[in-house]
DNA sequence: AAGGGATATGTCGAGCTATGCATAACCCCT
DNA sequence: AGGGGTTATGCATAGCTCGACATATCCCTT
């Protein structure tokens, strides 16, 4: 039996529209969080500048909500930062997120610990 | 604010295989205890017999398990039934999987019931 | 006035996954 | 012996997602 593990993915879907809100929008809006700007959270996710702008404004769409306030031009060219809202739910996915998490740990080892030594 | 609801999926990886076993791979265990073949496995879930046939070769070949039991020709063509050790592979992913599952809901109810209004 | 750096968007191609199609082997029954 | 229904497997194709490009716009700084 070769070594196993557990994983899982997490998501929100909207009616009309699939992948709302998810773990990579999620790590998205931490990044933008950190780093200030769009460009240089897509870098550090490694993920192209494209996608981490198409990802928002499907996000931004299917919630209705406005996550971050971004502004073009001016000094450093441009940024993108959190509104008060996009904190909110970056903190409360976060700790669903983590719920989930630990869950899926203690759950594996009672159930299939067992089986998938 | 549109109508949202959870969604995750989980799934399990070996050293060198990605998805070993996961949701759909017990979705198509269960389907074959209850119909006793692939061929209406695989119809039952609206997914071709090629790619349940080729997932079925992928889990046991990472598991390194037989988990099912088949057999060509005969009476009925053939048959595809669950050996002792897929019912026990069914039965505790199914266990696993369901504490997951209650675990969203509560969860998501806990931490976003408030913002996904 | 020109440049720099970030946001804003459409488009085409690569890569992966599932599906469809074709064919073979197998075994009980008539 | 032949037919029916199932397992077994390769291959070619359709669909979908992501990444790479190509532009355009914006506004502060030099």
């Amino acid at each position: 039996m070769k070594k196993l593990q557990p994983r899982f993915k997490l998501w929100l879907n909207a009616q009309n529209i699939q992948g709302a809100f998810g773990d990579g929008k999620w790590r998205l809006l931490r990044a933008i969080q950190t780093e200030g700007s769009l460009q240089a959270a897509s870098r550090l996710l490694q993920i192209s500048y494209r996608k981490a702008w198409g990802d928002l404004k499907k996000t931004q769409s299917a919630l209705g909500v406005a996550l971050v306030a971004k502004q073009r031009g001016g000094k450093s060219g441009g940024q993108t930062v959190l509104t008060d809202k996009g904190k909110e739910w970056l903190d409360a996915y976060g700790r669903f997120r983590k719920q989930i998490e630990q869950t899926v740990q203690t759950a594996w080892a009672k159930h299939l610990g067992r089986l998938a030594r």
